[in-house]
Formats: structure tokens, sequence, C-alpha cells
DNA sequence: CGTTCTTGCTTCGAATTCGAAGCACCTGCC
DNA sequence: GGCAGGTGCTTCGAATTCGAAGCAAGAACG
């Protein structure tokens, strides 16, 4: 590859635009969806799927805003929300005394479960109905790697200077 | 269809939760080249592509704002963002006397094309670096029926006309 | 041990976001 | 024509968001 090309050709940009634009889309119907069927916020919802996804129902602060790419201050007010509804417990972290552990409850579980099978409806009719089973697949093949990648470069700061070859 | 399922397979799981965060990550990424390299926000780079692409280089109000998923109020306000900086020119629609048009001035064109390679580095390090030439040529492929599906399904921004049946 | 740098979270202020309400203009229907 | 309803945009108020600054606790290093 040459020199950072001025503009992408048409496929990279179908792909680019065309996948921001799922995401928002996907984004706008659920959101609707769960503000309906449970009073909650994307976000809320992510957060609550996260923990309960976990086994011990709780996660560190910092994973939890990294986890749904969230900024801390952000985080900190979803939660104080969160647990001011009951949804979630906040208590010191057992091996580290500055961090904060964020527990779901028994009532945010429930309200999980109650507002899930609408959100699955919605993503399936929206996001998988038009695609087949190959190529869900395909597209989790494409995507989950994608993720990695990106997860695995540096999120901020020192962003040292690209250099050009030989520059 | 059966009933709706109470859950997603993991296949299923892993393309929803890939493709959430992998846009989560990008726009991030990418919000934080614009800021530095022209002081723009996402969507107002958004807005300026899409106006820079259109040769006439204008678009009404409401299209913007379903192109690029966003509120009519928030657009009103990015719209006079734009404007006070120079960038874009509101001025009356030609056929409708209500609608407002936006235009691209040179400036806003100088700005796009200043913060485009910036832009593309970061689309094509994040996004495009870990695939193919084939496997992003598959995922456009993947991504673009589902784009088509969702803006034709749900009447997203229209006010849910509702009719009382024999009221 | 004490100093210094780093990390985890919260507080603070400012900017952005959305939906509801309001206005002005168009359209359908009689 | 003229009225009821619909559409396009803006204003308004309230909620959310982020980054920077602040504070407390760990880690590195002499």
């Amino acid at each position: 590859m040459a020199d950072s090309p001025p503009s992408l050709d048409p496929v990279q940009l179908g792909a680019y635009f065309a996948l921001i634009e799922v995401a928002s889309l996907l984004r706008h119907a659920v959101e609707q969806q769960l503000r309906e069927a449970g009073d909650l916020s994307y976000v809320q919802f992510q957060l609550l799927a996260r923990l309960g996804d976990e086994p011990s129902g709780r996660h560190r602060m910092t994973d939890l805003a990294d986890g749904v790419v969230y900024s801390r201050s952000g985080l900190t007010y979803q939660a104080g929300l969160l647990e001011k509804a009951g949804l979630v417990v906040r208590g010191p972290s057992a091996d580290d005394e500055r961090g904060v552990t964020v527990t779901i409850t028994d009532a945010g579980r429930a309200l999980l479960g109650k507002v899930l099978p609408g959100h699955v409806e919605v993503v399936d009719s929206m996001l998988l109905a038009p695609l087949s089973r190959d190529q869900v697949e395909a597209l989790a093949g494409l995507l989950t790697p994608v993720r990695d990648h990106m997860r695995a470069t540096p999120p901020r700061s020192a962003a040292p200077r690209r250099r050009k070859d030989g520059a």
C-alpha cells in the first residue's frame, strides 16, 4: 500500500456507510422498544445485560465503561440512576480498595427478563430478518475479528505521529 | 413463524454484539480524529459529507435528518452551528415554501477536504485493516441489504398516524 | 519507608440530545 | 373557496453526555 489514499473506493465506502447506518437505525429501533417496555435507555440495557450475563452478576466500573464504550463519568451517572431505580447495587471491590463493583439485583434481572423478548424481537426483525443463517454466520465471522482488532489498538493519548517508512 | 424466541442463539448474538461494538468503537475513534483535525463532531461531519456528495451541494432538512438518523430538532441545532461557522447556508426551498434547504459553502467543502484524509486513515486502520478485499466486499454485500430492509420497514421519524376507527 | 507516578471513580461545568409543543404552509375533501 | 388534517422546521425544557479537574488508593523505585 502506498500513502494513505485521499478516499476509499466504492466498496470500502459502501461497507463503512452501511455499517454506520445499520448500527444507527438498529440502535434507534431498539431504544424505542426498550423505552416502552421497561423505561430503559440503550446504555442502561447494555449495562444490565452485561451484568446479567455474568454468573456473579457483577463487574467493575471501568470494565463496564470499556465494555459498552462509554465515558467513565457517564457511567458514574448511569450507575447512579440504575442504583436509584434498585436495579443494581454498588459496593467496594474486594481486592482493590478504590474500585467499585456494580452488581445486578433481582429486580434488575427481573426487568431484564421482562424487556428481553421484545428486544430480541426487534433485533430479529430488523437486523436478522433479511439474512440467511449462513449470512448471519458470515457477518459474525467478519465483524468479530474487526472488533478484536479495534479492542487491541491503543485507546487514546500518545498517538505518536505515524511516520511514513523512512521519513 | 413460531413464537418469538426468548433469546438469540450464540451466532446471532455474536453478530449483533460485534456489530454494535464495532460501530461504537469506530465512531469513537473517528470522533476524536475529527475533533482534532477540524473541530467537527461526527454528526457535523456526516452532514457535510452528505452535502458534499451532492453535486448541487444541497439537501432539505428532513432528508438530512433521516439520512444521518437524527432528530429534527437536533438537526436544527446542528445546522445552526454549521451555519454560524460558515460551513453551510440555509435558504428557502424552491418548491415548498416551508421547506429549508441547506447548502454547503466553499469553506465547508474546504474543511471537508481538510479532514477527509485523516478520516479515511482512521476508517482504514480501524475497520478495514483486518479484512481482505474480498471480505470487505462480503461485508458490504451483507450490510447493504440489511440497511435497505431497515430503511424500508419502519416509518422512523414519521408520526405514527393513528386513526380512530369508528370513534 | 517515602516519594512519585499511575489507576479508579466521582464531581463539575458546558455542550448536545431528544420529544413535545408551537407555527406556518401545503393538501384533501366538501 | 374554506375547513380539517398533514408536513417541515424551530423553540423550549429536561435529561444525558463528555472531558477536565479532584481525590483516594495502589505500584514502582530509590
